[in-house]
RNA sequence: GCCUCCAUUGUCUAGCGGUCUAGGACGCCGCCCUCUCAAGGCGGAAACAUGGGUUCGAGUCCCAUUGGGGGUGCCA
C-alpha cells in the first residue's frame, strides 16, 4: 500500500521551527517510503485568519526543499486541500454520527460552559462536559433545532474501559475512557473543529501515516473512537516530541527564536537550519552530522526518532551554519555577504572580493559581519593597552619604536598590493633583526584598533589603502606619544 | 488537581542484559600552528536522576519516588 502523509499547518503568518521540523520528518519519511506527501491548510478558525499566511507556508517549505505532491496550489485527486473550502462536507458526517448515537446535539451556550468550567477549576476539579444534552429526547432536540437555537455537535465518548493505540515512536499508549471529554465536532458557526475536520480529512485523503506533534498524543484516543464509529481504518500514528528552548520552555515567539523567518533574517542558511533541525530528536545511528536533503531521505528511519523533547541549541546551529557558510561557493558567499558589508562599508571603496575571502571562513552568521568589518570604515577609539602583548613580545614602548620603523617603509611603497606590502615590510623587518610579531602586532593594532580582526596587518593595510593606512599608523604613533 | 508521556555529560545524542573503566558532536579548557582572531591538528574536564526489585550479571527489564514535557478550549 502506498504511504500517504500530510503536513497540516494552520496559517498563522509564521512558520514555527517545530512545525518546520514536523514537515521535514513527514517529507523525509514519505520520500523514503516512496509515498505521497500532502499539504493541507487547516484554516477552520475564522477568527484567526491572517492575510497572506498561506504564502508564508508555501515559500518556507519550497525554500527548504520540502516539496508536496498534492496541495492547494498543485492540486490532486483528493481536494480541495484547504479546509475552509471543504466546510460543507463535515456536517453530514457529524449527522451520520448523531444517527449512530456516537455524537449528539448540544445546546449549552459557551457562557454557561465557561461558568461551569470556572467553578470546576475553583474547586480544583477537572472540567468535563456532563453529557447534559445527551439526555434530551429526540423531540426536544428537534424542537430546539426548529426554533433555530444555536447548537454544537459533540461526540459521545464512552465512560468505562480504556482506549489504547500503538504509536510508532511511543509504543503502546492507553487512556482511561472516563477521562475523555465529549469534544465538540461542529462549532456553533457550522464549522468543524480541528479535531473533527482532521479525522474526516485524513480519512478522505487516504492518509496512512499521521505524523504530528505530541500535543495530540492525548486526543488521539478520541480520534480513534471517531474512526471506529465510522467504520474507517485507523492510520498509523507517529508522534513527535516538542522542540524546546530550554528544559521547561518551548521555542517561543516572545524570545524571537521560534520562527523560520527570524533565522533567515539573521543570516542563517536554510540548509544549515534544516540539517540541524533534522538532528533535534532524530539521529542516523552513525557519526554523520552533515546531510543534504537526499542524504536525509536516505538515512531517515522512524525507529530512530527520540522520545524525549530536545532543546534547540543555538550554539550548535551556529557552528553548523558556519560550516555551511565556509563551504559555500565563493561567489555565492560574496553575493550573500555584500548587503551585510554594505551596511557599514558602502561607498568606502573597499575591495569586497578580498575582504570576502578573508571573511568567509570566519562568518558564523551573516548578521555578525557588520561588527567584524566596521573598523575598516572608521578606526575605533582604542586603548594603547592593546599594544601590550607578551607572546608577541611587544608593549607600548616597543610598539612606538617599531611603528616608527615601519612608517617610512609604508610611505615608500608605490605599488600598494597586498603581496608588495608583505614583501617589502617583511624584508625591512628581517633587515632590522626584529621579531615579526613585535612589528606586525603593533602595526595591526594601529591599523585596526582591535585585538582581533579578520586578516592580519598586510591584509588590513591593503584593504584600507595607502593613505588611510599611513594616516592610521601616524595616529597610532600620536597615541603612543 | 486529574490523565498521559519522557528521563545517559551544560546541550544534541550512541547504547536495544555481559563488547561500558559509557562512544561521537556542540560548547568549555589546554597545547600546537601562526603577524591577531578564526579555521585546522592534538589533548583534557564533563553523564547513566534517586530508591527498590528481577538476573550469575542492569545505563539497558520491572516498580516506586523525584524532576520535566504535553493534554485538560465552540485554538490548531
Amino acid at each position: 500500500m502506498e504511504v500517504r502523509t500530510r503536513f497540516a499547518p494552520s496559517p498563522t503568518g509564521f512558520m514555527h521551527l517545530g512545525g518546520l521540523r514536523t514537515a521535514l520528518y513527514n517529507y523525509l519519511f514519505t520520500k523514503k517510503m516512496g509515498g505521497k506527501f500532502i499539504l493541507r491548510i487547516e484554516d477552520t478558525d475564522q477568527e484567526r485568519f491572517v492575510e497572506g499566511a498561506t504564502d508564508v507556508i508555501y515559500d518556507t517549505l519550497k525554500g527548504c526543499g520540502i516539496n508536496w505532491d498534492e496541495g492547494p496550489d498543485v492540486g490532486g485527486n483528493y481536494g480541495p486541500y484547504v479546509q475552509s473550502e471543504r466546510k460543507n462536507l463535515y456536517l453530514p458526517y457529524a449527522q451520520q454520527l448523531v444517527e449512530k448515537g456516537a455524537a449528539y446535539y448540544c445546546f449549552c451556550t459557551k457562557e454557561e460552559l465557561d461558568e461551569r468550567r470556572a467553578a470546576c477549576e475553583a474547586k480544583g476539579e477537572v472540567f468535563k462536559y456532563d453529557k447534559h444534552c445527551l439526555n434530551l429526547s429526540k423531540e426536544e432536540v428537534q424542537q430546539k433545532l426548529d426554533a433555530g437555537i444555536p447548537y454544537v455537535i459533540r461526540m459521545n465518548c464512552p465512560t468505562e474501559g480504556e482506549s489504547a493505540y500503538d504509536d510508532l515512536v511511543f509504543g503502546h499508549i492507553a487512556f482511561p475512557n472516563d477521562t475523555l471529554d465529549d469534544m465538540i465536532l461542529i462549532k456553533a458557526d457550522g464549522m468543524p473543529t480541528y479535531n473533527f475536520a482532521n479525522v474526516i480529512d485524513d480519512h478522505l485523503m487516504g492518509i496512512t501515516h499521521v505524523m504530528r506533534g505530541m500535543e495530540y498524543l492525548s486526543s488521539t484516543p478520541k480520534y480513534n473512537l471517531l474512526y471506529n464509529a465510522f467504520g474507517w481504518e485507523i492510520p498509523q500514528y507517529i508522534h513527535l516530541t516538542t522542540v524546546m528552548r530550554d528544559s521547561q520552555h518551548k521555542l517561543s515567539k516572545r524570545d524571537g527564536d521560534a520562527y523560520y523567518s527570524d533565522f533567515i533574517q539573521k543570516g542563517y542558511l536554510k540548509e544549515a537550519l534544516i540539517n540541524y533541525l533534522a538532528l533535534v530528536g532524530w539521529n542516523p545511528g552513525t557519526d554523520q552530522e552533515f546531510f543534504t536533503m537526499d542524504e536525509l531521505i536516505e538515512a531517515f528511519d522512524v525507529s530512530r526518532l527520540n522520545k524525549s523533547p530536545g532543546i534547540f541549541d543555538m550554539e550548535k546551529l551556529t557552528w553548523m551554519n558556519a560550516k555551511y557558510i565556509s563551504e559555500l561557493p565563493f561567489d555565492t558567499y560574496l553575493e550573500m555577504a555584500t548587503p551585510w558589508l554594505d551596511k557599514v562599508l558602502a561607498g568606502k571603496g573597499i575591495d569586497y572580493r578580498r575582504l570576502a575571502e578573508l571573511m568567509q571562513g570566519r562568518t558564523e552568521v551573516f548578521n555578525r559581519i557588520p561588527d567584524m568589518v566596521s573598523f575598516l570604515a572608521e578606526l575605533p577609539d582604542y586603548s594603547i593597552d592593546l599594544h601590550t602583548h607578551k607572546k608577541m613580545k611587544t608593549d607600548p614602548v616597543i610598539a612606538k619604536e617599531n611603528l616608527e620603523l615601519v612608517l617610512p617603509i609604508l610611505k615608500g611603497i608605490d605599488n600598494w598590493s597586498e603581496q608588495n606590502i608583505h614583501d617589502i615590510v617583511m624584508a625591512a623587518i628581517a633587515e632590522s633583526g626584529k621579531k615579526n610579531g613585535a612589528v606586525l602586532w603593533p602595526l595591526r593594532i594601529a591599523l585596526s584598533g582591535l585585538e582581533s580582526t579578520p586578516g592580519g596587518a598586510f591584509e588590513i593595510a591593503y584593504l584600507l589603502g595607502k593613505d588611510e593606512s599611513i594616516r592610521r599608523v601616524e595616529k597610532g604613533l600620536e597615541k603612543l606619544g
